[in-house]
DNA sequence: CGCAGATTTGAATGCAATCAACACTGGTGG
DNA sequence: CCACCAGTGTTGATTGCATTCAAATCTGCG
C-alpha cells in the first residue's frame, strides 16, 4: 500500500496520454514530470470515486482499466465509458464540482492522483499544457458522442465490432496494444452494460463476431484476426478519437491481421 | 442577411449562457461584451457546419434552435445534441480542428460567429472565462453521458420524457422558458433520430405522456401539465446539468403546473 | 385547391430481453 | 485433494418492445 508522493513512474504515462493527441515542448513535458503523484493501487470491483463526490483531485489511471458508469434505480448498471493507462477519466471533476456518475476498476489496477490544485496551476502557467488538458476533455466528449450514435442507431453485432475497434486504437496510440491484439480484461456483461445489451445477447454477438473469424477473445487477450474485416463490421472511422496525424495514418494502412508492426 | 460586426444584441445571450454554469464578475462581462460577432440567419434545415470542416470561428445561438448530427452510411440521421440559445454548439472546434459532426438548424435561427482566436485570447488573458468556457464543453459532455444511459438503459417512454425535462430545466436556466412549458419547434422525426425510435414509436410514446396528463405538445409548444409526473416519468435528477445552486433549488421546489412563476 | 410535410393508426415482423438451465473456471475451505 | 461455490460463459425457448410496411388523416402554405 505504497502512498508516497513518487515523482516518477507515473508520469510517463501522464505524458503519453497527452501526447497521442496534442503537441508538448521539452519544457513543458518538464512541468507535467514535476507534478505530485500519488500513486496507489486499487482491487477489481473497486469505487474509487463515487457518484456526488467532489473530489479535489483528480485520477490518472497506470496500469489496468477503470469504467464510469452510473447505476440506475432500477439496479442496472449503465458504464458511460472505458478507461485505459494514460487517461484521466476524472478530469472533469477539475471545473464540474460534483460528480455525476462513479469511478471503478474493473481489473486489479494502478492510479496516481493529482491535486486539482496542480493541475489548474499547471495549466494557467502553461497554456499549451491547459489546452492539451480541454483537448483530452473534448476527445473523451467526442467518444460520448460516437457511443450515443451507436446505441441509438446500430445494431448489436456492429456496437459491439465498434467498440472493439475503438479500444483497440485508443491502446495502440498510447503503446500499450500487441501487434496481434489487446489486453481486454472485461466481462461479456461488463460490455453488455455498456453497449445497452443484455449479456445473453451480448455473448451471442460476440459469437458471431468469431464466427466471422474477425475476432479471437480468451483470457482477456481480444485477437484481432482480421483488422479491415472489424473495421467494416462496426462501420468504424478513427476520425472522432482526434488522433495526431502520425497514430491516425498508421492504423489506416495497416493491413490484415499478421505478427508484423 | 446582415453580416455586420454587431457589437451588440449577441452578447446577453452569450452571458446569460455562460452565466447558467459559472460566475462572472462586472470586468469579465465586459471583456465578453467586446467580442466581435458576426450575426447571421439560417434557414431551417440548413448546415452551418459540416462533418469534416475545420472552423476557425465558433457559432453562438442567439434565436432559434440547432442540432448536432451525423449521417450514417445507411442513410439514418443520428442527432446527439439539441441546442437552445446560449449554447456554442461547436465551442469543441476550438480545440479539436476536424468536425466529427454536423451542426444544422432546425427552425429558422439566428446565429453569431465569434472566431477562434478572439475566444482564445480572451480565454488566455481572463482564466475566469477560460474556465467557464471549458466548463461549458463539460456540461455538453455530461448531457453526452446522460443520453447514453438513456439510449442504453431507458424504455422510449422514459427516454422521452427525460428529454423533455432536460430542455425545459435548460430553458429555464437561460430564462426562454414559459412559466407552463417551452418551445419545443421540432418534429417527431426530430424526436425520434435523438431518442433512437422510430418516428412511429415516438409518436405512440408521446401519446402515452398526453394520455397520462404529462404534457401536451401543439404548434410547437411545449406544456408542462405535471412536472413532478414528468420528472418521475422520465427518471429525471437535474444533478448531471450542474446548474449553479440558485437555478437548480428554484426548480426543485416548483410543484405541479398552474401558470404562477 | 392541391401538394408536401407531419402526425396518426393498423398489422406484421424481428431484434433483443427475459426466463431457465447447464457448463466451465478459479478460488476456498474442509 | 477434492467438494463446493460464485462468477462467467453458453445454449434453448419464450416473450415483448420497437421496427417496418402501408395507408389514412391532418396541417400549413403556395
Amino acid at each position: 500500500m505504497s502512498d508516497p508522493i513518487t515523482p516518477f513512474p507515473g508520469h510517463d504515462r501522464l505524458i503519453r496520454g497527452l501526447e497521442r493527441i496534442a503537441e508538448l515542448s521539452d519544457a513543458e513535458r518538464e512541468v507535467l514530470q514535476a507534478l505530485p503523484l500519488r500513486v496507489r493501487s486499487v482491487a477489481k470491483g473497486e469505487e474509487i470515486v463515487r457518484e456526488n463526490d467532489r473530489p479535489d483531485r483528480c485520477c490518472l489511471l497506470l496500469d489496468g482499466m477503470l469504467h464510469r458508469y452510473k447505476l440506475l434505480p432500477e439496479g442496472t448498471r449503465s458504464i458511460v465509458a472505458f478507461h485505459i493507462p494514460g487517461d484521466i477519466p476524472d478530469l472533469q471533476s477539475l471545473h464540474l464540482a460534483t460528480m455525476d456518475h462513479a469511478l471503478g476498476a474493473l481489473v486489479p489496477s494502478r492510479v496516481a492522483f493529482i491535486p486539482h490544485a496542480a493541475l489548474l496551476d499547471v495549466a494557467r502557467e502553461h497554456p499549451n499544457i491547459g489546452a492539451a488538458l480541454w483537448r483530452s476533455t473534448l476527445v473523451d466528449s467526442a467518444i460520448h458522442r460516437q457511443w450515443v450514435i451507436g446505441l441509438g442507431a446500430r445494431p448489436a453485432y456492429q456496437r459491439i465490432a465498434h467498440l472493439f475497434c475503438e479500444m483497440y486504437v485508443r491502446m495502440k496510440a498510447v503503446g500499450i496494444a500487441e501487434p496481434d491484439g489487446f489486453m481486454l480484461p472485461i466481462t461479456q456483461t461488463d460490455l453488455g452494460d455498456a453497449t445497452g445489451l443484455s449479456t445473453v445477447h451480448t455473448n451471442r454477438s460476440v459469437q458471431e463476431l468469431r464466427g466471422a473469424k474477425l475476432i479471437r477473445w480468451e483470457r482477456g487477450f481480444l485477437r484481432v484476426l482480421d483488422w479491415q474485416g472489424l473495421r467494416q463490421a462496426g462501420g468504424f472511422d478513427p476520425t472522432y478519437l482526434h488522433l495526431k496525424r502520425a497514430d491516425e495514418s498508421e492504423l489506416r494502412s495497416q493491413s490484415r491481421a499478421g505478427p508484423h508492426g
